[in-house]
DNA sequence: TTCCTTTCTTGACACTGTGTAAATTGACAT
DNA sequence: ATGTCAATTTACACAGTGTCAAGAAAGGAA
């Protein structure tokens, strides 16, 4: 056979894509299927089935151009603009990745594969949180109750994915309402 | 055989509590071997697995009078005494119930009879979040940008469990600054 | 052409964990 | 003594992940 092995890899991870965007149930031979190749196959391109999970964020994150969401918010002049500017982009990616992310959310807590992975992207969030509050702390405008370090924690864990799970699938808030009161909250916590 | 029912019944939830209590893996076969019996035993006290872990909360609730917890803060008089009080009771007993409500909250994303249960505790523990921010509203207290369901679900989403979580295990807040710090960023945004 | 390598296939199997079923034993009550 | 209840053992079904072995199909190279 050798079809060009680029092709399948990436036949498989746009199967496992659009299968998990649509919340389905994605197990290894929903992927496969849809795929077009048999179960035992994909383990010839993906370790495991978290492997294959990480591997297709990371190329949701490509399709996105995950980088260019930070670009704005970087920007910005001042250190409000720029929390407010990162509110919105992080707030407006979360949608786009969330079902993508849900079933390795779910698979840190018994995978150290899968928990490495989704340490690694809350890092990374946290790393926006921290550039933000600093910018604020460089303009004088950080509320003096709260240090550097807790302010990003507190911004931090109030923009997870898990606050915008209870707030919008839970309690039914609309997407624009989330980011609307995410930016107030964030500035009536963090702003002096 | 025929030990006395109730007996075995508590036999089981107490050592499952005590298993879950240290974290430990908890299948059906380690929770039957800690209380000495088969595991198929097991399914003659409780239809399923998700069932006993429910049974198990449930029973860690009447051991810590669960109910007592709330009397604090519905004796408070003014509305910001029964929110501190109210954030000091629950925010000191999300780390008794932590490790045994985790598989509970693992389990609601795919078992049904597991998510009406969590839902349950977590709309009563709404109903605590409620009750305080209705306590500001009729002292005139309660800040004008947010309504009493925005309110309440804001206050609702930052005491959540998962909020706990990321902030003591991930951030490694200890105990008493969460509670100190949420009942700031409480005051901080609710009150006027 | 023949040989080699890579990719993929089929089919079988191991393992874990939940849940079900049948036949049996021990104890107690009437 | 008979029936009932609790619990036991053994065995099995099922889902899902991951592995293994034996081959087939296709491309390139000698």
């Amino acid at each position: 056979m050798s079809s060009d092995p680029q092709t399948t890899r990436h036949r498989i991870l746009s199967a496992a894509l659009k299968l998990l965007e649509g919340g389905e149930k994605t197990r290894m031979s929903d992927i496969a299927r849809a795929a077009g190749i048999s179960r035992q196959a994909l383990y010839l391109h993906f370790e495991t089935r978290a492997d294959l999970l990480i591997a297709t964020t990371r190329y949701l994150d490509e399709l996105n151009d995950s980088e260019a969401m930070l670009a704005k918010s970087r920007a910005a002049e001042t250190g409000v603009e720029r929390l407010d500017a990162y509110i919105e982009a992080w707030g407006g990616h979360i949608p786009v990745v969330y079902n993508v992310a849900k079933p390795i959310m779910l698979m840190a807590k018994t995978d150290d594969a899968a928990k490495a992975a989704w340490d690694e992207r809350m890092n990374a969030m946290r790393h926006g949180c921290a550039a933000a509050v600093e910018a604020l702390a460089r303009d004088g405008r950080l509320r003096s109750e709260f240090d550097v370090e807790t302010a990003t924690d507190i911004l931090w864990a109030h923009l997870s994915i898990q606050t915008w799970e209870a707030l919008t699938q839970d309690r039914a808030w609309s997407q624009a309402d989330y980011v609307a009161r995410q930016k107030l909250i964030a500035k009536r916590l963090l702003v002096a």
